[in-house]
DNA sequence: GTCTATACACCGATAGAC
DNA sequence: GTCTATCGGTGTATAGAC
């Protein structure tokens, strides 16, 4: 088991529980790793383990949104691919969502700075493609924040409702309005 | 201090920490009453302490939100008031939202159940609102779902962000397109 | 109804052998 | 690089005095 793929297997865990409520113990458990070999692969423990969950998530972002973003097609199709990753991404809508869980409580300031910039990143991307579809810089702000809403927003619904169509209906809004001229 | 102050206290602890990351240290701490004290008034402890809280929100939704539907207003005024009140409850965007918050790990079915009601409850109010405003009843499911979401998506932008305006814009976006026909 | 004291499990983290 | 064993601290929960 590589560390990264020590990492995924992290990231699943830390989307389900969030920060405080996952301890080393299911870690241990789900690594199939003791505890003291947790720490020699993260020397500062749960706290370490979190932080390298949210860089792997803002890599993703970066090699798998933003690089797309390069492509030399329309934006329609581009913004229907990025939908389309979120999709895998979440489950259809199964997974709960990172910046969601690990913002709760009273988290250290290095944790939450890699949250905003997870954060801060995927807001880039929605922004990006509707400046790219002609919406001036304010609207493409306004657009991206109201689009990421929805989102997190329908995978809250999802997982209280126990139906992760709740999520694919508000992808599927998005995806027919989003980049829409009025 | 009464019960009902109590657990408005514990509403708010709740609402920042999560059922999991929540202490009966810090909750000692915040009532002024010890653990043994705490037990007393919620002999199954912070389980019992959860769904109270939960059960507390739903009247306050079932009292101050649906009993205004009743009122004899036209219903643009009643959705105003509707908002301004969802604004006050969650403080201007500051306190995060219990559905939220509770509902990650593995939770008792027992919260999980409470959680459902109050969403049932919550989604109740605006698909009725959309109802009286002409809408049918599929339409208003959707819409319902949809101001939701964006309700519940700002609040973890805002707290990410640490701004409360992310919030504020979603509830004035809603307030003006919610009831309009296109 | 509130307190002090305490039980016992589990937490994150470490020591040290292999 | 992984393990067993263990540390000190804190978690929820309880006993029993006042």
């Amino acid at each position: 088991m590589t560390k990264q793929e020590i990492i995924q297997v992290l990231m699943k865990e830390f989307r389900h529980f969030g920060y405080n409520a996952l301890t080393l113990s299911q870690i241990s458990k789900v690594t199939g790793l003791g505890k003291a070999s947790l720490y020699h692969h993260f020397p500062n423990g749960k706290e370490e383990m979190a932080i390298e969950v949210l860089r792997m998530a803002n890599e993703w972002i970066k090699n798998e949104l933003i690089l797309n973003l390069q492509n030399e097609i329309n934006v329609d199709l581009k913004f229907k691919i990025i939908l389309e990753k979120l999709n895998i991404f979440y489950y259809g809508g199964e997974n709960y969502c990172l910046l969601d869980v690990m913002s709760t409580g009273n988290n250290s300031r290095e944790i939450n700075k890699e949250i905003e910039l997870v954060l801060a990143r995927l807001l880039s991307v929605f922004e990006k493609t509707a400046i790219e579809a002609g919406y001036t810089q304010k609207q493409s702000e306004t657009k991206a924040k109201e689009a990421l809403c929805l989102i997190q927003g329908s995978l809250i619904l999802a997982r209280v409702l126990k139906d992760k169509n709740v999520f694919k209906q508000q992808l599927k809004f998005i995806q027919t309005n989003y980049l829409k001229k009025n």
